[in-house]
DNA sequence: CGGTCTATTGACTGGCGTCAAGCACCGTGG
DNA sequence: CCACGGTGCTTGACGCCAGTCAATAGACCG
């Protein structure tokens, strides 16, 4: 059992194109390395999507907007995530998809993705595994928006991120550089940004956790956990050799 | 473009187990029909799951208990709809899963499940998809919880089923039978009893639907995505055959 | 006919939203 | 060099949506 992304258990100290895990699937199908700027939309709300995408770097934000105009931040994608649009690819997409701070990802058509999916069981079913890992990601949200009051959801979401970021190799110790702000934050636990910091300050008090400028520390991850009422085994899936098509540079 | 589950658009009218959608995939890999009681268990909270179930009647849903023992329902499953716990395999499932009202379902061994989606790309393909759809589905459910109030994440979640079980077949013009008491729709929404109650009267006092005894009868369902803010699109997906591993009987 | 489950209603409380103001920081341009 | 606006963080005052605690009534059941 391990904490895993497409890039795997074996290549979690860092993440970039060289990983050895993106194996060569299929000669036709072929990623391209795609940047983004801070709030650059990797996807519009209303667009049909293209391409789905493998974050290479940085965080990228997928998040619904009601119609008073509110938003509501439905998933963090950090490196090694799978974003698969493929259901987009003929609908307008519900969702935008967001750069939070600078993001780099492998972007692959859908199209060829999915011929690939058809061609390779193997590929097919990590992608289904990608899925299902993201999905009980969005219900242990949804738990934490029911029946999680602000403080215990803010620990909450503190702690998957944390513990995602560390398997993906993205953590110093017990610091991690997370380029959100609290607006950001607000938009994730679905609270107004008042209170957000409130409540940041709360667990600040607390001596649970520093959060200065972008830099997130960890001063009491069992502290953080108890008060969350985390349980960890969510993120955990089987390990995998997650064969993903070859990538072009540009 | 098709509100579509494992049983294909072509067979919406009911769900039973001659279902021609459910090909024969693989000689090896069969399901089992089997039969729960209203409140019973498919699966309980940190147990490791044996089976996938696909359901074949009534409805089941997904919750997850907090430590102060309230409870969120994370997921509502019905007629054609797959719940792929292959995740939770060799790991103990942090949700429960229960019946609503008495349900059958396809159950599949996880280990069995897997070599069949590692032998077939199509079948992986159809479990990624559905996997993807019930992600959405989760979204969908996360943007409510955070940014709708009690009314319109009601109406939400109302036309959100309806348009399910349509789909599905479930709908008889306007009503569904739907077995859901107040305390299970205010596990749903994250909401007390009491005013998951008064919720329900204002929609009903506001003329968009009424809700007795288990019969949901919608009255006005463009006055329902009005208010919820209702975006159908994250419900439809690609119309696909989906071929399932051939089933036994008991 | 009591017991349990569900629906309903009222009174009161509290967590969180809203509005508003005040800082701090930063890059730009006069 | 400082004025200026923009963005993000912080704090206070006040109000409302929804929670909690009862209590009642109906439905179903053994």
């Amino acid at each position: 059992m391990t904490y895993g992304t497409l890039h795997g258990p074996a290549e979690r100290q860092h993440c970039h194109k060289e990983d050895p895990a993106l194996t060569v699937l299929s000669d036709e199908t072929t990623g391209q390395s795609a940047h983004y700027r801070s709030h650059e939309h990797l996807l519009h709300t209303g667009d049909e999507a293209a391409y789905s995408h493998l974050i290479e770097h940085g965080f990228a934000v997928r998040y619904h907007l009601t119609l008073d105009g509110s938003r509501q931040i439905t998933a963090i994608y950090m490196c090694g995530d799978f974003i698969d649009l493929r259901l987009c690819a003929h609908n307008p997409s519900s969702d935008g998809l967001v750069a939070m701070g600078a993001c780099s990802t492998t972007k692959f058509r859908n199209d060829t993705m999915s011929r690939a999916a058809l061609k390779s069981a193997v590929l097919a079913n990590s992608l289904c595994q990608l899925s299902e890992r993201n999905g009980a990601i969005a219900r242990a949200w949804i738990a934490s928006l029911g029946r999680r009051n602000a403080e215990q959801h803010l620990a909450h979401i503190i702690c998957e991120l944390f513990l995602r970021a560390q398997a993906a190799g993205l953590t110093n110790g017990s610091q991690l550089r997370f380029p959100a702000t609290q607006a950001h934050i607000a938009d994730m636990i679905g609270l107004s940004v008042v209170h957000t910091n409130r409540t940041l300050q709360a667990l600040r008090a607390a001596k649970l956790v520093r959060w200065d400028r972008q830099m997130l520390s960890i001063i009491d991850l069992d502290g953080l956990m108890d008060l969350a009422g985390f349980q960890e085994n969510y993120l955990q899936h089987p390990g995998m050799a997650v064969p993903l098509p070859k990538m072009t540079h540009h």
